[in-house]
DNA sequence: ATTAGTTTGTGAACTAATTCACAAGCGCCA
DNA sequence: TGGCGCTTGTGAATTAGTTCACAAACTAAT
């Protein structure tokens, strides 16, 4: 398969949250014209975005919704359940734990690993936080599938080597830093300070 | 000034959270090489970036790393403060009201929305939650830069209006829709959703 | 002063992503 | 069955973004 963008599988996502939308008003089908209005993108993109998956429109009639949200969710993995683990019990961890939408989507946050003494051995809703020493021991038996990183931006490098060393290939990093990690170890990155100061600059920058 | 990528301001973002951290270690100077490979690029695209505000560096020498962070800080816009307002006082609303990175540079949240009765006149942190009817009303006197938006996605359309008619000019957006807003108004999109989906793509389309 | 060693700034070349534009397919109706 | 209106799927054209590659500028050393 080509190489997708990761821009086109952010949009693949965001078409799926419609098509359920659509789908809870009970509408049967949809054009690329409506998908890309409420996408706030072109109907050209849309089915470009689709139609390197395959075709599963109908011309004259567009997407049936039901179908293409299935056909979504199996491209993007949403199929299984996939095993989470936290690292960093700190503020973002904390409130990540406690995120319903994770479950929802079929991921299970099923370790929470932190560093710090104080911290180890508190439970957090059904969770009890591990040292993370442990972590790669535990990867063994429990085959985490994604990393939630949540650590001091310091601490980042090396917690990320562990992660890779426990043999995790998907990391959700929230520190402020760039990870580097081998390529078969795919890194999103989420980053508030980021968003802000794209605003910022957005109001500082009107009309110049 | 020509339009900047989206793409450009968020790597300026980067530079300038490695250039605290050089300088915090003291460092006088950095290449273009040495950011590039802390931001995971290129030194071209380094320099590419830079360039298109002004010429910052010496040949021969790199970059002064306090005139360059004070440059970027100021192509950011982070001189000044900014007024923030959440709507929202759910679980999302209630982290970030609790966020400390927010403060730090130079987001300044005076004031906390919802529509919910219940939620209504609770205090938080040394903020009460206040009624979304009234923001119209207080953004005349508070002068809100940046509106940030946590409210489920069914209500969000017709928050997006009201921060619209209270003339708010950037919006930081959690709900998974897409806002449609004036071109004078830009947003930006945080959506966990979409970025563990695109780990979960990434996992299931390995070595394809 | 000259040379060697760096590193910037930037057109030009290239690569990637988006949009255009239209033939082909489908449903509906007469 | 044939024609009309609509919508897909996709090459081609366009636009945006990245990387190359090199002259120019600077430091340090001799």
């Amino acid at each position: 398969m080509k190489r997708i963008a990761e821009s086109t599988v952010r949009r693949l996502s965001l078409y799926l949250s419609f098509l359920e939308g659509i789908d809870r008003q009970g509408l049967k089908t949809i054009s690329s014209d409506e998908l890309a209005r409420l996408g706030g993108t072109t109907s050209a993109q849309v089915r470009k975005d689709l139609s390197l998956f395959g075709s599963f429109g109908k011309r004259g009639l567009g997407y049936s919704v039901p179908e293409l949200s299935g056909k979504l969710r199996e491209i993007l993995g949403l199929g299984k359940q996939w095993r989470v683990c936290i690292i960093g019990a700190g503020k973002i961890g904390a409130a990540l734990a406690r995120y319903r939408g994770f479950a929802e989507r079929g991921f299970n946050v099923t370790a929470v690993y932190d560093s710090d003494e104080a911290k180890i051995g508190k439970r957090w809703e059904n969770l009890t936080v591990r040292p993370i020493s442990e972590l790669e021991k535990d990867a063994t038996k429990q085959d985490f599938d994604i990393a939630v990183v949540a650590t001091p931006a310091e601490n980042t490098p090396a917690v990320a080597k562990q992660v890779v060393r426990a043999g995790i290939k998907a990391i959700l990093n929230f520190a402020p830093v760039q990870l580097s990690v081998p390529s078969d170890v795919t890194v999103r990155n989420v980053n508030m300070a980021m968003e802000l100061e794209g605003l910022s600059f957005a109001l500082s920058n009107r009309g110049e």
